[in-house]
DNA sequence: GAATAAATCACCCGAAAGGGTGATTTTACC
DNA sequence: GGTAAAATCACCCTTTCGGGTGATTTATTC
């Protein structure tokens, strides 16, 4: 018998896990929460074998409360759930120790069969979020590692609207050197003004 | 008796609507689909008196269903659903003839409240709705609109990394035309250079 | 037809950005 | 301890940007 546990802020949401699985034999409904603190609070006095997990909520989001989770009860499975398939989230949740990770526009057959893969231990992703975190990666790995701490930092700053001479008292440096590595922004980056970077900075969500 | 038709390419929420409602004697579950092309079929020959419908759907978008719906069939009363609080969004399918917007985070009381309002014919809107449509108002009248259309055009370009000589030579102005419109750019939006303008244009998706 | 906003054009000037080149020092890693 | 990447600094130059000021010409609206 699986105890399953969800933490979501949607009602509906969690209506609609309840009922779907209300069928199946093999699975107990363990309880719900609406938020981080509620499914911690839930945790010091019972427990469950697998939590499905929002990565979106209110206050502290499903990514950490995943890492807290881990932590403090690791026997527990975490399997992440959201509307969304972004490739930055569903890594972070993974790295914080999720056994896996689910779309909300799943069916009812994918889900069930996700909530028995993990429970023994498995990793499980849909196909679209195996799809996502491949262009993710691709994303990632490639165009942006390209940027040194440094360059991302100076980057960030461009953004705010410090010129060169303003970001170089502010963290201390010589004008020429700021000017270098933001020349070396627009060589990586492959832009040709300020204007271009600010842009490709917030489309691939640097700043 | 209220017959209530459901498009939703979450099958979660639309397992969860459906099991909320039901225990309410007075709705009737008339159907459901998963995108807009189903829900038009479903139209065709049969019909409803309400339907909830989500924003954001692959392909056609709930503002075009509720755009096209409304044209077609005036007498179904439609109330827009959407995990996210998105001022645009919101006002686009009031616009469109929605007759309100609840965000999937609401109680059961709340849906089933909001459901009978509409279909007596009033505007319903929960909470947080209601916040985000006056925020949104604000920054949207307010901001916004100082914007001329030329001003708008002109900031596309900047955005694209066209210089002020090139703008003025693509869109048959002067040069000094063209910089005069970027001035007021940045005096309207209060920011003091590019970087900042590029920013405040792709945060309030100007361009 | 007066008033208002938008759009157009013009010039001065200093500051900032961007293109190019080359160098030294620090850090990290095998 | 050698190598590679990162970080630092410097100066050449031209273009672009941004602040300020002021003007004329359409539209639009009351």
């Amino acid at each position: 018998m699986i105890r399953l546990f969800i933490v979501d802020d949607h009602p509906l949401v969690i209506e609609g896990i309840h009922s779907l699985l209300r069928n199946e034999n093999d699975i107990e409904w363990a309880g719900q929460a609406m938020n981080a603190q509620s499914c911690l609070g839930f945790f010091v006095n019972n427990t469950a074998d697998i939590v499905l997990m929002d990565i979106s909520m209110p206050g502290m989001d499903g990514v950490e409360l995943c890492s807290v989770m881990k932590e403090k009860y690791p026997g527990v499975f975490i399997l992440g759930l959201s509307t969304f398939n972004q490739g930055l989230y569903i890594k972070k949740m993974m790295e914080n120790g999720a056994s896996g990770y689910i779309l909300k526009n799943t069916s009812k057959e994918e889900l069930v069969q996700a909530v028995h893969a993990v429970c023994e231990g498995d990793i499980f992703f849909n196909g679209e979020v195996g799809q996502v975190l491949e262009e993710y990666e691709k994303s990632s790995n490639e165009t942006l590692p390209l940027l040194t701490p440094r360059e991302k930092e100076i980057l960030v700053l461009i953004a705010e609207g410090y010129t060169n001479p303003q970001i170089a008292e502010k963290i201390f440096l010589s004008p020429f050197t700021v000017d270098s590595h933001r020349k070396n922004l627009l060589a990586k980056l492959k832009v040709k003004n300020t204007a271009m970077l600010i842009r490709f900075a917030v489309e691939h969500k640097l700043i």
